[in-house]
DNA sequence: GCTTCGACCTATAACGTTCTAGGCGTTCTT
DNA sequence: AAGAACGCCTAGAACGTTATAGGTCGAAGC
C-alpha cells in the first residue's frame, strides 16, 4: 500500500537479533550456522527473533571474516546450450558440497578475460572454465593463484585440472553401432579447430581401422546447422556416396538432417546420422537424432569434487586429465543401409513441388 | 614449475600496497578509486607498488564497507535462449552505468525462490528476473525490500517494474505482413499459459479484425518443437486448410516447419510460417524463419536505466510497465499463397520412400 | 607575525560477520 | 574435596575496505 517508500528499512544484522533475544551477537553467529555452543532453549528463542525481523545472513560479512568464501567461480558461454546443462550439474554438485557458485558469463561483448577478472574480485577460491578459449599460459596464471578447472578441453599443462569426455571413444561407439548395422561406408562431419574436434576426428578414424574399413572421408564442418548443412551438400555429391555419417555435434547434425530431408534422402533409409551431445535439440521427437550423449551429470560432479579436493590440500592426482566415457544413445536417425532404396542424387522432383526457401535477407 | 604449491601466497591487501609504498591505508584506497586527495607523484608510487604485488580490490570488503553495493541482481533461465541475449545486453548496460551484475541462475534442479533468496544473501540493490514465475504476491514483497523489475511477464502489480515486448503489436506485424501477401486465412498456434500467449492471441484476433478477416483459427502450441509438430498436424486437419500460420515463438515454429516439410507440405508455397523471437534458430539460413524480433537492446538498457533510476531514488514514473516495439523480420517462410499448388491433405507419398523415423525410444 | 587557506596526508572508526580467549556454573574424576 | 572437564555464554579483536575527522606544512592575506 506504500504508494512510494521515502526511505527503505534497514536490513536486520546480527546485532538486531542479539538485541530482540537478549544475547551477545556471537551466540547468534552460532546459532544461526548451526555449530555447537548454545543450547536448544537459546536456538529457540533466537531463530524465532531472527524470523520476526527477518534476517538474512550477509554473505559478504561473513565471507570477509572466514577465510574460506566456500565460492567457486564459473565461467561459462551464455549462448552454448550444452553450458547450461554443465551449470544445472555444477548448482547441484556444488550444493551437495556445502559450496556456492558464482557465475560469470561470457557473452558478444564481454570476453573470457573480463568474465575470470571479475570473480577474482569475488574472491572466489577456485575456477571452473567451461570450453574455454584462454591461452595456456594464462591458464597457468590463473593456477598460480587458485586450483582452477577446464571442462570440455583438453589443455597441456601441469597446473590446470582438466574433465572432459572421451571424445574418442565417444566416435568409436557410433562408428561401432554404424558397423553393427552393417554400415561400409561411414563418413565424418567435423568441427574444424573446435575443442575436441581433433581428438573425434582421430576416434573416428582409429574405428574404421578397428573395423577393417579403409575408405574414411572427413568433411570439413563446424559448430553450426548452417555449417552442417554445407557439409551435407558436399557429402552427397561424394562418389561412392556414404550409407553413414557421423557428425561433430548435435546442431551441426541438425544442419545435415535438414538438407537431407529438404533433397529427398530419406533418414534412416538411405543415410544413418548420429550426432554428438544428446542436446535437447536431439531428444525432440520430430528429430529423434542417435547420438553420443556426454554424462554432464558426472563430469560436473567430478569437476567439483575434484576441485574442492584441490582446495583441502589433497595431493595433486597422478592424472590431471579425468576422461568420462559418453554413451551412445539410439534414437531413429540410425538403421541397416538399405541399397535396394538408393536413388540417382539430386533433388527428389516431387518433394520440390515448392520452391526451396531462398536465403534469408538477413540471413 | 612448482611441482606442488606447499602454501598458496595470500593475497595482497591495500596494507601489503601501503606499507611497500611507504603511505597510509586510506591513502592507497584514494588513489585505487581515483578520487582526489593525492598528489601526481604519489599516485605514480601507489600505482606501481599495486602492480608490483599483484593487487586486486576485495569487491566483498569494499561492498561491506560502502553501502552502496552496486550490484544487480539477474535471475535467469539457464536454457532458455533469448535469456542469453538478455544476459549478454544487461552485461553492458550495466557495466556502462559502473554497476556490476550477480547472476543466478533457475536449472531443474533450483527453482526461482533459490536463485533469488541467494542474490539476496549478496546484498543486491536491485533485482532484475527474467520471464518469471514467481506468484505476483512474491514479486511484491520482494519489491518490499528492494527495486524489482520483471523483464518479459506482464505483472499486475503497483510496485513491481515491467519491461516487455509489445507482444499483440508483434502478431500484429505478422499479421500485417501476411495479409499484405494476400493470405486470408491465417491460424495462430499459441503458447498455452507461457507469459505472453495470452497477449499475443489478443494480438491476433484484433489484428485478424482490423483487416476483416473473421475466421480466426487458434490452435494449442507451447514452447517447444514438440509442441509445435503436435499444432501443426492439427493445422493441416483443420478444414479449410489455411494458408499461413502464426506461431508463439520460434522454437514452436522449427516443429511446425518439420511437420510440415516432412509432409510434404511445402514453405512458404503452401503455407506461410511467421515465429516470435528471433532467436538464433530463426536465423539460420537453412532455415531462416520470417518471425517477430524483440529487441533485447532496448528491453535490457531500459532495464537497467529504470533500476537505477530507483535506486537513485527518482519518483516512481506513471506507468510502471514499458512495453518496447518489436520488429518484424523478413525470411524466407512468407509468401503470397498459391493455391494452385493445393494437394490433398495427408503425406506425399514419394518423400515417405523411407520410413518416417519413429517416436524415440527415449523420447 | 598571526591567521586563513588549500593541498596532501594520516589516524580512527566503522561495515556485519566469525574467531579466539576466556568466564562462569555444574558435573565428573580420583 | 580439590581439580579437571564440560556446557553455555560473552567480550574483544579481526577480516579488508571506505568514510570522517583531523593534522601538517607551505603559501597567501592583512
Amino acid at each position: 500500500m506504500t504508494q512510494e517508500p521515502p526511505t527503505r528499512p534497514r536490513r536486520a544484522t546480527l546485532a538486531d537479533v542479539a538485541a530482540r533475544a537478549g544475547v551477545s551477537v556471537p551466540l547468534v553467529s552460532i546459532v544461526m550456522r548451526d555449530v555447537p555452543g548454545a543450547s536448544d532453549a537459546t536456538r529457540e528463542r533466537v531463530k524465532k527473533a531472527a524470523d520476526e525481523l527477518g534476517y538474512r545472513p550477509d554473505s559478504r560479512a561473513r565471507m570477509l571474516r572466514s577465510s574460506r568464501t566456500q565460492l567457486i567461480g564459473v565461467v561459462f558461454g551464455v549462448q552454448h546450450p550444452f553450458h547450461g546443462d554443465l551449470v544445472s550439474g555444477l548448482y547441484s554438485a556444488a550444493d551437495a558440497a556445502g559450496y556456492e557458485l558464482a557465475l560469470s558469463a561470457v557473452t558478444p561483448g564481454r570476453n573470457e578475460e573480463r568474465a575470470v577478472a571479475s570473480l577474482l574480485q569475488d574472491r572466489c577460491e577456485a575456477l571452473i572454465l567451461l570450453g574455454p578459449t584462454l591461452p595456456t599460459t594464462e591458464l597457468a596464471n590463473l593456477a598460480d593463484r587458485m586450483p582452477v578447472l577446464v571442462v570440455a578441453r583438453p589443455v597441456r599443462s601441469r597446473v590446470v585440472d582438466v574433465v572432459r569426455t572421451d571424445d574418442a571413444a565417444g566416435i568409436q561407439l557410433a562408428v561401432d553401432h554404424l558397423a553393427e548395422l552393417g554400415h561400409s561406408r561411414i563418413a565424418h562431419i567435423d568441427g574444424g579447430r573446435a575443442p575436441g574436434a581433433a581428438e573425434r576426428r582421430r576416434g573416428y578414424r582409429e574405428a574404421l581401422d578397428r573395423h577393417g574399413l579403409d575408405d574414411a572421408l572427413i568433411l570439413p564442418g563446424g559448430l553450426t546447422e548452417d555449417d552442417g548443412a554445407a557439409a551435407a551438400r558436399r557429402l552427397l555429391a561424394a562418389s561412392p556416396r556414404p550409407t553413414a555419417v557421423t557428425v561433430f555435434n548435435d546442431r551441426c547434425a541438425t544442419g545435415v538432417l535438414d538438407v537431407l530431408r529438404r533433397e529427398g534422402v530419406s533418414v534412416p533409409g538411405e543415410m544413418s546420422v548420429v550426432g554428438f551431445d544428446d542436446s535437447s535439440l536431439a531428444r525432440l521427437s520430430h528429430v529423434a537424432l542417435t547420438t553420443v550423449a556426454q554424462d554432464a551429470e558426472r563430469i560436473t560432479a567430478l569437476a567439483v569434487s575434484r576441485v574442492i579436493a584441490r582446495l583441502d590440500g589433497h595431493p595433486a592426482p597422478d592424472e590431471r586429465e579425468q576422461v568420462i566415457a559418453p554413451h551412445l544413445v539410439v534414437r531413429s536417425t540410425t538403421a541397416p543401409p538399405r541399397p535396394g532404396l538408393r536413388r540417382p542424387a539430386g533433388p527428389h522432383p516431387a518433394c520440390d513441388a515448392g520452391p526451396l526457401p531462398l536465403p534469408g535477407p538477413l540471413g
